[in-house]
DNA sequence: AACTTTGTTCAAAAAAACTTGAACAAAATG
DNA sequence: CATTTTGTTCAAGTTTTTTTGAACAAAGTT
């Protein structure tokens, strides 16, 4: 509750001072973010929280974002936290600050890699389990043209998953001389 | 408006009759492709329309997948517009019919291109644009020091940007021998 | 131990995305 | 040319996703 006095002072606006949290360039290259976001499916929020760390040259506390970005903590906590999942945040120890500072990752090859880890791999992963269980299923059919065509379809389908698979490591190679690992040879490799 | 008479008869159920309009594996593979549209960004709609298409030797009708995949006309029509700008999927004649049949891109390569061209590439392009913004932005930086450190980050950016744009045509070319365009060479390319 | 600082959680509110269905347009048919 | 067939459009309804903020937990301070 208000002091009573509260009613003879003229209130400050809610909104921050003139200055603007956010300068001009800042706000759009937040805004690229914001976008490139979207476009991977992630929202608003995390593309803001990435941007800005991005556009900062040292590493900014919780406390931070939530101020000149203008958003809630809970929309901070749960963003940084998928960052971190995503490895696209790195937590920076700030001698002399119990408050724990955030860092973005810059390495794009990093940033893809930690994208594709997450988001990717584990719907390629239960995408076989559920061919396989497609596979079951067709036997069921009663026509045996329809088998068929459907044992075709799924081999058709098969087929794009092992490829997308076999694109990643390509992919990771042509993101910047990299390790991997190779399914088909079980065998460690150098590419690049 | 409806006979008198209807008054008198037994209307039968909305619902469809017990033969179930999609058999069990149709259902799984479906569920396979709303999964995927899901990743990609694409509605469940356009999943299950594409799906269907996959399932089906022959080509189906507009009202067709209407009634197989019970969903509104307005989801299938907005669905087959989207998919044909993708090129996911092709009008195929039908002797003797005046409604447009529909047969899926089963090409990987073909699908995947669709996919860029038309999703990808746009925001590629408007991004450049808004990079050379945030260039002219930082000039009003007032600080020296902050100035080049935005330079620098806009350097970043710009690379990722350009490594994108290179990894395209490798993509492509992995998917299956295919010609591209290098905008490095200004010259036609073959690879693999 | 009481208090403060720092950050997380989660139910409810707000916003965004998707779907529906009725009205409409275009073209073929009788 | 009136009617039917075929498909599109779009406002309104529904569902899903995202954001908020208040309550809470954990750990550091005094």
């Amino acid at each position: 509750m208000g002091h009573f006095l509260d009613l003879f002072y003229t209130k400050m606006p809610v909104t921050q001072s003139d200055t603007p949290i956010l300068s001009a360039w800042e706000t759009s290259m937040i805004d690229v973010f914001v976008r490139a976001a979207g476009l991977i499916g992630l929202p608003r929020s995390i593309g803001e929280i990435y941007g800005l760390l991005f556009c900062t040259p040292k590493a900014l506390s919780f406390d931070e974002l939530v101020e000149r970005l203008q958003i809630s903590k809970g929309s901070v906590s749960q963003g940084l936290k998928v960052l971190r999942q995503l490895g696209a945040v790195k937590l920076h120890y700030v001698p002399g600050s119990r408050r724990d500072h955030y860092q973005p990752e810059l390495s794009m090859k990093r940033l893809v890699r930690g994208f594709i880890k997450d988001q990717f791999e584990p719907h390629l992963l239960s995408g076989s389990q559920r061919l396989d269980n497609i596979d079951a299923l067709i036997e069921d059919e009663s026509d045996e043209a329809s088998r068929t065509h459907a044992r075709n379809r799924l081999g058709t389908l098969r087929s794009w998953q092992q490829r997308t698979r076999k694109l990643m490591p390509i992919v990771m190679a042509v993101l910047g001389g990299a390790k991997f690992f190779d399914k088909e040879s079980t065998d460690e490799e150098t590419i690049i």
